[in-house]
DNA sequence: CGGCTTTGACCTGCGC
DNA sequence: GCGCAGGTCAAAGCCG
């Protein structure tokens, strides 16, 4: 429950940036400095930098005063920057990191029409046919935004990054005890989504992966010191 | 009563 | 084509 958050104290934490596209993904693990408690983690200023313009690349702000610990390639990618022999990724907005819905107005109808049908109705909605839905299902995996994750080490699950969410799923991941938990942003027209799961070689870490970008500010039932760190968090969806 | 979590079912992608 | 695994939906129940 968001609600029974806390912002841990981070003993040990990673990151990880990662950009996909259809079947390709990219990724690199970051190291967060020991001293930054996740309240702060969007701030700059724990990686040597005072701020995120907006427009800026994180990659060549934010990446280059990080420690990056692994990483998965692929050839067909080319990555935006080179790190010792890893690679991390680029957040910069593109238009293939683009919802393939929602924003264009056409699209509404594919999210609504899944929303609300169900059962043997659930490809009949509006006049949807099944096929259509398949195609735009088809259109709409094609591409994903770009995801940002950490590992964190806490007793709590869900850390307090200022936003509000919504759990609306739970799975049982193989090979791991500790399933793992899907939330949704609550704000209405914000599809930013984070996945919760524990380390299965070490339950005392928390990976972390938030989807998407945030198109409103931070709750305001905050204290100053979580939405402080919530409009820093938010430079990294923009 | 509204908002949230829980949880089983369903959908989809992927490997074989 | 089939089975598996991950991701999502949505009904039911809980809680403040």
């Amino acid at each position: 429950m968001a609600s029974t958050t806390s912002q841990a104290m981070l003993s040990q934490q990673q990151g990880l940036f990662e950009n996909e596209e259809g079947s390709n993904a990219q990724m690199g693990f970051f190291s967060i400095p020991p001293n930054l408690n996740f309240s702060s983690l969007g701030s700059l200023k724990a990686f040597g930098s005072s701020s995120i313009p907006s427009s800026t690349n994180l990659s060549e702000t934010l990446l280059p005063s990080l420690t990056p610990l692994k990483h998965r390639e692929d050839p067909n990618i080319t990555t935006s920057s080179d790190f010792g022999g890893s690679q991390l990724l680029s957040l910069q907005r593109s238009t293939a990191n683009l919802w393939a819905w929602g924003e264009v107005s056409d699209d509404h109808e594919c999210l609504s029409s899944k929303r609300s049908n169900g059962g043997d109705d659930r490809h009949h909605h509006m006049g949807v046919s099944a096929m259509k839905m398949k195609k735009m299902k088809a259109i709409r995996r094609k591409v994903r935004e770009p995801r940002f994750c950490f590992k964190t080490m806490s007793e709590v699950d869900v850390l307090d990054d200022g936003y509000k969410w919504r759990k609306y799923g739970q799975k049982v991941v193989k090979n791991t005890q500790h399933p793992r938990s899907y939330y949704r942003c609550t704000m209405d027209n914000c599809r930013v989504k984070k996945r919760v799961e524990r380390l299965a070689e070490d339950p005392r870490m928390v990976i972390t992966t938030y989807e998407g970008r945030h198109v409103h500010s931070p709750s305001h039932d905050l204290d100053q010191d979580s939405q402080q760190a919530s409009s820093h968090l938010n430079n990294f969806f923009w």
